[in-house]
DNA sequence: GGCATTCTTGGTAGCGCTACCATTCGAAAC
DNA sequence: GTTTCGAATGGTAGCGCTACCAAGAATGCC
């Protein structure tokens, strides 16, 4: 005995539905829908006014199951507050917001294991291309990514070794000429102060030690880090450590706008002339820099534009035409304001 | 002629590979693996064992399309990058981590249509859950989310009428005890300055006038507004706007803290003195309000509990016991600072 | 001991879609 | 005129999983 369409699903129109209301074959419908050019222009027509009449949406699932690939990107930052991974994120769903492709996105509380864990759970789904912050994987992420049988693309920052595509600047060019600015402006005393660590803070700080050696005026006491999560509060205290332990400090070089406003509100209320006693730089550049009073010098970066070329790559990927530069360089500018006009 | 295993999945284990290794039927190992109390320890031991060998991650798309059900949750906020929803979805994803869920993030930049869309596109997975941001839906999205087939969860607000259920604040009362606390502080010519005007901000500003009636110190010309996106420079040309239409102002109310720092920045330029001259109060209470110099008065919202009250919320439906208060308003908290410290 | 009841396990038949192959038909090629 | 080819359409057979039903084993009850 047949169960008069007693439909698992709820009764949604389905793609033979359309096809039945069309008077066409099943197929012909999915060709339609996927691929209009190989269906002629009158089947087309009526095709998409069954289509409307029934008000039917493909389903993803079915679709990802019978063609093996979803149209998803997999996307992996470390933070979702960071308001660095927020506008790369923002780029990347504008950036797809037309397309039929969605977006699974994964916080890796800057944990190598979790990013595994979510590689894992991401591959099972057959992503279209796959988005990661940062170039340091783990041996079996990168595997993963390797072995993940589409586009990938590594984000925020540019190195010698891409999975497949990268798109990002140098942390260590920046690092270096935020300091070399404060060396340039007369700062001698010149502090790093850097919270959370993480691999980009890592090469930022490098970029500061290079340009002070080349100076002659490095001393390992300037530094002041923690592995602690950024904030503007942090930012306060780790000033107020970095003076405590070096009193004779003329500038200092953060390692993200969070600290960077901390060091300024610890200023004001310690009533320490910016820029005269202390010049301040930031990186990141968000908009509040420029508004701030004095207003802080910082390291402009492309977050948002990250987002977008990432995605503009991975999806040239997808068509075919695999671009030729698969590293690709944004750069970063300095923006000079009050903070270090000495 | 039958091709010998050519499969198109790019051969990774399926279910019945695993079945056959542990010498059991497929539909045993689906039960291990979603249900493990109604199939034998034994049994259960075979199957684990097999899936550890074979490195076996289930198909999503193949479950969701069996069950007519995929284990997401469809998530949708107006912003990405404003920090009061990050923190909101961070509390989402932190409290789904350890779930077999998957999160489905959807950005609908403050427009209804935009919302509709996404919640036809969403809707076509058949989510295990909703949550969406705010309580002013479009006819259609509300009858979008009626027909769901999933619980749904209001979340930054609490209101009358919920789709499903709700966890929020009430903004109304949020603006009137900014505004009141600033009153009592002994301010008079308290302004209002809002970026945005969402659905959220126009109850804060209802808040706002309502105080204000009350104590007789109503006047439109103390209100200014923009459609435009809220951020710090904004806030800083809004208060410079606000102080020339009316320069005896003494306080402000701001719809939230990027406002309240563009304020604060620009009293420092031009020498207000705060909270002497003017006094100033934010909303949302971004951890950088205390330690801002002076710290700056803000309403304290919970954000991240939010979120995760939400999913608590909304798991517990999908396991069958709805919880019996529909609408949880997590309150906000008045934090009395220095800018109101008159 | 016989019978109902529960617990475990398995088989079958899809879920809604697309890959692959087959067919038809008209136009171009010879 | 026959062959060849390509474009347009359709049929079949799954993709990997679970709902549903059935059956056997184990347990409880009188």
């Amino acid at each position: 005995m047949i169960k008069p369409r007693s439909r698992r699903g709820g009764g949604r129109p389905t793609l033979s539905d359309v096809a039945r209301k069309a008077g066409v074959g099943a197929i012909t419908v999915s060709r339609a829908l996927r691929d209009p050019a190989r269906v002629s222009e009158e089947l087309r027509r009526q095709i998409q006014a069954a289509v409307d009449e029934l008000g039917y949406v493909p389903d993803p699932n079915a679709r990802a199951l019978a063609s093996a690939r979803a149209e998803v990107f997999g996307v992996l930052v470390p933070s979702l507050t960071n308001n660095v991974f927020a506008e790369v994120v923002r780029g990347i769903y504008d950036s797809l917001s037309d397309s039929p492709f969605r977006i699974q996105l994964g916080n890796t509380h800057y944990s190598g294991l979790e990013e595994e864990r979510l590689l894992q759970l991401f591959g099972s789904q057959r992503p279209a291309a796959l988005i990661v912050a940062g170039i340091d994987q783990t041996t079996a992420s990168r595997k993963l990514l390797e072995n993940a049988g589409c586009p990938v693309v590594q984000v925020m920052e540019t190195g010698p070794d891409p999975v497949d595509m990268m798109v990002g600047f140098s942390h260590l060019d920046g690092g270096r000429t935020a300091t070399e600015h404060l060396i340039e402006a007369g700062y001698r005393r010149i502090g790093f102060i850097g919270a959370r660590m993480d691999p980009r803070s890592q090469r930022r700080l490098a970029g500061y030690r290079m340009a002070m050696e080349n100076a002659g005026l490095s001393d390992p006491r300037l530094i002041t880090t923690t592995p602690v999560l950024s904030s503007v509060p942090l930012g306060r205290e780790l000033f107020r450590d970095a003076l405590a332990k070096m009193p004779t400090l003329d500038g200092v070089f953060c390692n993200n706008d969070d600290i960077a406003l901390g060091v300024l509100f610890e200023c004001h209320r310690a009533s320490i002339d910016v820029p005269k006693t202390i010049g301040i730089v930031g990186f990141n550049d968000l908009d509040m820099m420029q508004v701030a009073f004095p207003s802080i010098t910082s390291i402009r970066t492309h977050r948002y534009e990250i987002g977008r070329r990432a995605v503009a790559m991975a999806l040239a990927a997808i068509s075919g035409d695999r671009p030729r530069q698969r590293v690709v360089d944004l750069g970063f500018e300095l923006k000079r304001r009050e903070s270090t006009a000495r």
